[in-house]
DNA sequence: TGTACATCAGTGAACGCGCGTTCACTGATGTAC
DNA sequence: TGTACATCAGTGAACGCGCGTTCACTGATGTAC
């Protein structure tokens, strides 16, 4: 709990940082502004100076906060889904959605605000973690299938991203019209079913 | 051709839009700008009102002509797969994915712009149109899955919908980062493939 | 065919606004003695 | 424990900018007779 009273602010930059989440998340990527930023967070926008080199940069700091507990949710999904594959490649897909909800905020600055995933060293490596825990997914999984026809685990790891964020896109945002019957959660459910079925990995039944 | 000489621009609306678009695909969402889109067609901010209600309003039309680009694509994709409905099928996915390239602005405006699709009748009538045809060719293709496993057309059609869409935002766009040793269309047309084998609807050779 | 006039599609100046950023400053905090 | 001083983290005023939008206007076009 930062101590608001005073001059000094005592933890501003985080409180920067979590003030634009929140203006990301109620505005969208093109609605945040640095200068309501610092209103929000009881401080003058020549302030943020002092911590972030500018406007990209709070916004890449959001999205670098985003990726570390993204990264960390895949890995505790797929940690629990051991020592299965299986399960640990599906943990894995369904932990996707699951940020997307849970964090928009982070989502839409890590994803909708168009902020380079190289921006930065620190940036890239965090993203890098995140996608080398459904790399290793998608590895492990492909050792149960047959190697002649064994598709790059790389692939199939990026089919299920792109799968997620699909699905996340069009159809977990409140975007009225692209409405559907189905819940998110179902439809990433179902669709990475059929998919691992089409690899062979799980029965008619599953 | 409009004839640009004279005081009276003669096709100023179109002008507008394809300004807009252009824009779009440049500096994305977010860098296009009423004035910079009359500027580029020649012609004083004041005159765009003559045409359209604002600025959100020419994104709005932008998005529309998109939606019916998109649409006739999809229409034109279903037919030449016709009368195999698995040919169908996969060309309409295809075609996604080849709109998104040859279209970008149109794209953009339609997916990234933040123009909600019901925004007005005429928006929302043209994207319905899409995703039915879309819709038809899941439906004619659950013909061919045995009827007591056969998920609901419109979840497949969803699904695909969103690998689509997935595949085009994060390994289509020129988003330097997220590089991936596989192109888009190999991506799309390989997770389909699994996706369909998944439904038991080709062999595992295919 | 020529003229008068209504309509239309632009102009250009002006507006108020909020933005990101800079700067010299000052109040608060921490440290050395 | 108290004082002097350096450092730090804010302020607040100012900037230039481009934005979307409005308004009264005017030049070009089309039409009636």
């Amino acid at each position: 709990m930062p101590k608001k009273r005073g001059y000094h602010h005592g933890n501003l930059r985080q409180a920067l940082v979590e003030a634009a989440l929140q203006l990301i998340e109620v505005r969208g990527p093109t609605g945040f502004t640095l200068s309501e930023a610092a209103k929000q967070a009881g401080v003058t926008p020549a302030a943020v100076y002092r911590h972030f080199e500018g406007r990209e940069d709070l916004i890449a700091e959001a999205a670098r906060q985003g990726y570390e507990i993204f990264a960390d949710l895949m890995q505790y999904a797929y940690d629990k889904g051991q020592p299965s594959a299986l399960a640990s490649f599906e943990a894995t897909g369904r932990a996707y959605l699951a940020f997307a909800r849970k964090y928009p905020g982070h989502y839409i600055a890590m994803f909708e605000s168009g902020v380079p995933v190289n921006r930065t060293p620190e940036l890239a490596k965090v993203a890098a973690r995140a996608r080398g825990v459904m790399e290793r997914a998608a590895n492990d999984l492909s050792q149960h299938i047959a190697p002649e026809k064994r598709p790059p685990p790389s692939m199939f790891s990026a089919h299920i991203w792109a799968m997620s964020h699909g699905v996340v896109e069009l159809y977990a945002r409140n975007s009225p019209g692209t409405q559907s019957p189905f819940s998110p959660e179902d439809l990433l459910e179902t669709g990475i079913g059929v998919y691992l079925r089409g690899l062979g990995l799980i029965g008619q039944d599953a």
